[in-house]
DNA sequence: AAGATAAAAAATGAATGCAAAATGGAGCCT
DNA sequence: AGGCTCCATTTTGCATTCATTTTTTATCTT
């Protein structure tokens, strides 16, 4: 039976797309892991399904030497895992993996929001000001699509502004890692929760005017918990009713 | 010109490890990655050197496939780098690159704290404590070796006590990276410096105590901080030495 | 017809092969 | 001698091949 997966672009030209995680688009190896990075983390191969070493190959025209080699480099970011003798498998999380995601990036970001108030300038303050009163409007109008990009614009703002690559490369890691889930789970909110949010994210611009670190680190780490708490109960929901449908039929 | 680096072990038999980061010894492409991991940050080649890969597949016992992957994935991880057509080296990390790696760890220690805070056992506590104490003993005795061997332990302890497995092996691997500065940096301690990195040790002891989760997180940054800037400094200076004696020569 | 068994097909993991690129000298010129 | 070119050697990157293991399919048994 062919798995019938979503296309991958073309076959391997000169793409080099520039993602953040790093960068050796030079080596076929290095565009390969690129571009599968991308394909995995949007979610065109089904959680636990397994990885089509063959099937890639060829929608990508080359051999499996440097196929293999980034299934590698994403087995070790925690993407896919490697069975012994049975090939790669988009990696499912449990609930407990998800928790200590998001609490690692709650860590990631209360550091950003440190770091930030050491070395931001006003002009990004004004920007990341900008980008808050704009998700406002999608707030009140009730835009959830809006809002959640304008957010995560936001999360992402500020971790630019600690200006530590090392930490922004570990940041895109973690994210990759739980993309899907957050999208859900942003969508999950409850009216109550989103309002909160808000309010939140008013104590941080407030805390990153006056350049707050250790209170900024605090509020931004409440903040990543709370939104932790809404995602890992909508999962189970989810999950829930997945396992009911799977039984019924 | 033969480059003369130390052995590596025998070559591939069974000797699984176990290092902490992640285990896929199964393959042997797992267990070169382990045995290779530790043979970079061991520091069994210099910095900046090339990594000699068809010596190390004699010294193994292998082919270049399996360890081109492992080269791979320690380009991902940060402690190598890959030049295109040009083979990897030992990625010679710059001032600021250490600054960031400083940074990052003080971040993911700060939320080891927080996290530990919520979870950690008395017991665990009372096994810190004795720790802390033995620690203290080789501050008297000005043992800096065995100062630094507990100091490490004590920071691992915390870190395992915020049951993060995530965190754990971010943890590992950016220590690992640093493992040779760090390593020198604390040997570099002022009598001053490390008086003062007593008395923050007691006061995290305290937090700990108390499971003060903000505070122990605000405590322990500072704390990775003020080694940061004594690691940065003592490299500086270090890096200044070699230059002038390459200079001289 | 359901389940167990065996043979065929496909996949995985690692070694080997090969073209292109980089490195290292030997000879040459000034 | 110092620097250049040119060629042999080595190294690199990727494709291909090969031995195993797994998965699928076909067959047999009850």
């Amino acid at each position: 039976m062919k798995s019938l997966i979503p296309e991958l672009g073309a076959p391997i030209a000169q793409s080099a797309s520039g993602h953040g995680i790093d960068r050796q688009e030079a080596s076929l190896h290095g565009e390969i892991l690129l571009r599968l990075r991308d394909y995995v983390v949007q979610g065109n191969i089904p959680e636990g399904a397994r990885v089509p070493e063959r099937q890639l190959c060829e929608m990508l025209g080359i051999s499996r030497t440097p196929l293999r080699e980034a299934l590698k480099v994403l087995a070790a970011e925690g993407l896919i895992e490697l069975l012994p003798n049975r090939g790669a498998r988009i990696r499912q999380l449990s609930q407990r993996d998800l928790e200590e995601l998001f609490d690692v990036m709650a860590g990631l970001e209360s550091l950003a929001g440190r770091l930030a108030c050491e070395a931001i300038t006003d002009e990004e303050i004004a920007e990341i000001e900008r980008l808050h009163y704009k998700m406002y409007g999608h707030y009140l109008h009730r835009d959830m699509h809006g809002y959640f990009q304008i957010n995560q614009h936001i999360h992402e703002s500020i971790v630019a502004s600690a200006r530590n690559e090392t930490l922004r490369t570990a940041y895109a890691n973690f994210a990759g890692r739980i993309r899907r889930v957050r999208y859900s789970a942003n969508f999950a909110r409850k009216r109550q929760r989103w309002a909160e949010a808000m309010r939140e994210h008013e104590a941080i611009l407030d805390a990153l005017r006056r350049r707050a670190g250790s209170e900024l680190s605090d509020i931004l780490f409440q903040h990543l918990r709370n939104k932790r708490t809404a995602a890992i109960e909508h999962l189970a929901e989810a999950r829930d009713a997945t396992a009911a449908t799977a039984a019924e039929g």
